[in-house]
DNA sequence: CGTACCGTTGAGGTGAGTCAAAGTAAGTGG
DNA sequence: CCACTTACTTTGACTCACCTCAACGGTACG
């Protein structure tokens, strides 16, 4: 029988991932999501769901990255996080029956999968080890706290910058022959100035900044850092060069 | 029989609770919490728990409060919350088997309620769906969210302290005869500076202007608010007076 | 009556915001 | 393949909210 749901690594809903405690789905919990799951298609700009909308499930995102954030009264838009392939969004607003707190927004072409209200509580009376799963993942995720230390107004533009590129590394972030790491953000300045909490032009202004000190070539959306071992230092909000 | 643990609204571990889905305890397992929660009692300034530290089991507040903040290399602390009867602390930091990212400090006379780890760990085997009321828990902690989206740096000192008003209001504040709200607060002009992402000279003059324009009256700790009414439009970033 | 902590006040500096304009890249249609 | 539109990016000049540093006043406490 083949699945919709196949290997993949941290995938919550995986029913064959033996790297986490969460393999342990029966089949007939695995052919209920697969009936039950909706996948959708979301182009570049396409919106997953808007902030306080009444959240109608959990998406898994199969491909590509999605942005979250959140606009204010005064049109300020605050990004919390990206979000790529096998990663849940929604999840936190959903257990908590709130409305969503964040704006969902594909970035590049995406596919995801909308586990739907109903199905995901159906699951839950199968199988309650979902919840201390789901537990783990909702506290481990850093990601606002981590931005709010990142924001008190002692650290600098460059810094939270320099901070970004190191949490991104894994994802975007490549080594290539002479040890430099080549970075392809999936950002606009746009958007890396409402993960930061800057504007656009301070973007720009800090890049060419780093540009000068030869920390980093930077083409469009491409950061070359030719020596990472130095971004680790420069990401000590207290250390000069 | 008497158990340490009566009825407390919101008390996760409460064996009485009616108002929570939480009230399926057994009482061999109110037994084994009652046998195994450490109380400690703590006077201002007392660390309950240290960034870094590994976690040593879940503490709950019986009374007093208590400020959750981290420091970072530089010496800025950045204060995320404030707890008080009835609510846990590093629980977060527990569920993600993360050391302790944050500081816990009483700043008021307090006692607490320490459930150690491996008393959680039976608790949860006992009982799994302690898992569930903690994912509820912890995905309705929307204390760092809220705190990174007023930290854009377009947002005014002003309109954070307002808003920092607002959200200690349930806590603080008693209405008086005249209707003005009347806040007694429990924090150093420091300890709100590190809330707001701030320093206090800022604080002070921010004060000092709210009272000018009579949104306030300032009395050390206390803030007396004549026009309720007026706060609630203040914290809107973008309306001017 | 010092010591320590907290809070206030003032003078001066600065990082980043704002506004406006020009430059660049990417896609569209003829 | 080129003109045209549209969105993104860069640059510069100016402004300002907040930081920094330093001095001083108040209050509690041994």
């Amino acid at each position: 029988m083949e699945y919709k749901f196949r290997l993949r690594r941290s995938f919550p809903f995986s029913a064959t991932e033996k790297d986490t405690e969460w393999d342990g789905f029966t089949p007939s919990e695995v052919e209920l999501l697969d009936r039950k799951t909706i996948r959708r298609k979301y182009a570049p700009g396409d919106f997953i769901f808007h902030q306080d909308d009444t959240p109608s499930g959990i998406f898994c995102i199969e491909g590509g990255y999605v942005l979250l954030s959140r606009m204010d009264a005064s049109g300020n838009e605050t990004t919390f996080g990206i979000f790529g392939p096998n990663e849940t969004i929604g999840h936190r607003s959903f257990f908590a029956s709130d409305l969503h707190v964040a704006t969902a927004r594909a970035i590049t072409h995406c596919f995801s999968y909308l586990i739907p209200t109903d199905t995901v509580r159906q699951l839950f009376e199968l199988n309650l080890e979902l919840a201390w799963w789901f537990l783990r993942t909702v506290a481990s995720d850093r990601g606002p706290l981590d931005g709010l230390l990142l924001r008190g107004s002692k650290v600098s533009a460059r810094v939270r910058f320099i901070h970004m590129l190191l949490v991104l590394r894994d994802r975007f972030a490549q080594t290539d022959a002479n040890g430099h790491l080549v970075f392809e953000l999936p950002l606009s300045r746009v958007e890396i100035a409402n993960m930061l909490g800057v504007t656009p032009e301070t973007i720009t202004r800090t890049l060419r900044e780093l540009q000068d000190e030869n920390l980093a070539i930077i083409h469009g959306r491409t950061v070359i850092v030719p020596r990472p071992d130095l971004l680790e230092r420069a990401s000590e909000p207290n250390v000069s060069f």
